[in-house]
DNA sequence: GCTTGCCTTGACGTCCGCGTCAATGATTAC
DNA sequence: GTAATCATTGACGCGGACGTCAAGGCAAGC
């Protein structure tokens, strides 16, 4: 299997494959007229790397999952180092899921407010001698879009 | 105010500053030497920025808020554009925490399973004649760190 | 032969929010 | 005077995972 078919059967590019060699994932034997060759190995590994890349992982973190099947194992999960790669993402997704929580809350309040501050600016305006207080933009309640 | 005295008092840098400038937000009056000239407005218009920055708001995102107070609003989120930005925001917030937290599921599920299946495989090598299947690394239930 | 399509390596571009360095000029401290 | 600090512009670097282009080699169909 050459490089074009080996992307394509795992959805991705043969730039993506040249860099992973570039980074010593995924070596690739050589043909007699330099093409590189895979076979089916590289596929289940390329697509642990996929599966990985696609939850997020980091490309690093992938190379003990590819280190464990190169070693034989069926799965490359069943190492170690591997189990060790997943316990720290989780606290990190725990750590990032927490802070976007922290995060949205803050801006829904902020939103709130602003809402609500929004509200009487307008129902002030509509008051026979309000201050001068531009209201720009759409005064309505017109969701743009 | 110069530069760097607006910079220190909100917590950031020069280079951020000027970087600002660069992108259109926070223009800067110059003194008589060339030098950028601050007011306590712009201090306002920065901490604006420094604060949705903080929440993970990209700059152009920041903009209408910026343009909410220079159009002389005492907040930059009364503006029905900065209000569309908090609710853009809160929707990607919350889909991406919803994708972060499948993933976190995942990747949890991954690590059970996984757990499992080593500790099977820890059980068998310990039984006679057990299978020539390699448990390279530590085979105890060290945790590393 | 010719064209088309795959492959090779090498190198620069992308995005974003700056950091960092360089060379030079203004201000301030002593 | 002079040294230290602050300012100016310009330009390159970074990180991560590639995209994209360039210039060429190899293979297959007609």
């Amino acid at each position: 299997m050459r490089i074009g078919e080996l992307a394509a059967r795992a959805g991705t590019t043969t730039r993506a494959l040249r860099y992973y060699e570039s980074r010593g994932l995924l070596t690739a034997r050589r043909a007699g007229n330099g093409y590189r060759a895979y076979d089916e190995d590289d596929l289940r590994l390329l697509q642990q790397i996929r599966t990985l890349q696609d939850f997020g992982f980091e490309l690093e973190e992938t190379r003990p999952f590819v280190e464990c099947l190169r070693a034989g194992h069926e799965a490359g999960d069943t190492c170690p180092a591997s189990l060790a790669v997943y316990r720290r993402k989780l606290a990190e997704l725990d750590g990032l899921i927490g802070q976007l929580q922290s995060v949205r809350d803050q801006v829904g309040a902020q939103l709130a407010r602003a809402e609500t501050a929004r509200a009487e600016l307008e129902a002030g305006s509509l008051v026979p001698g309000a201050p001068g207080c531009e209201l720009t933009g759409m005064t309505g309640g017109g969701t743009a879009e």
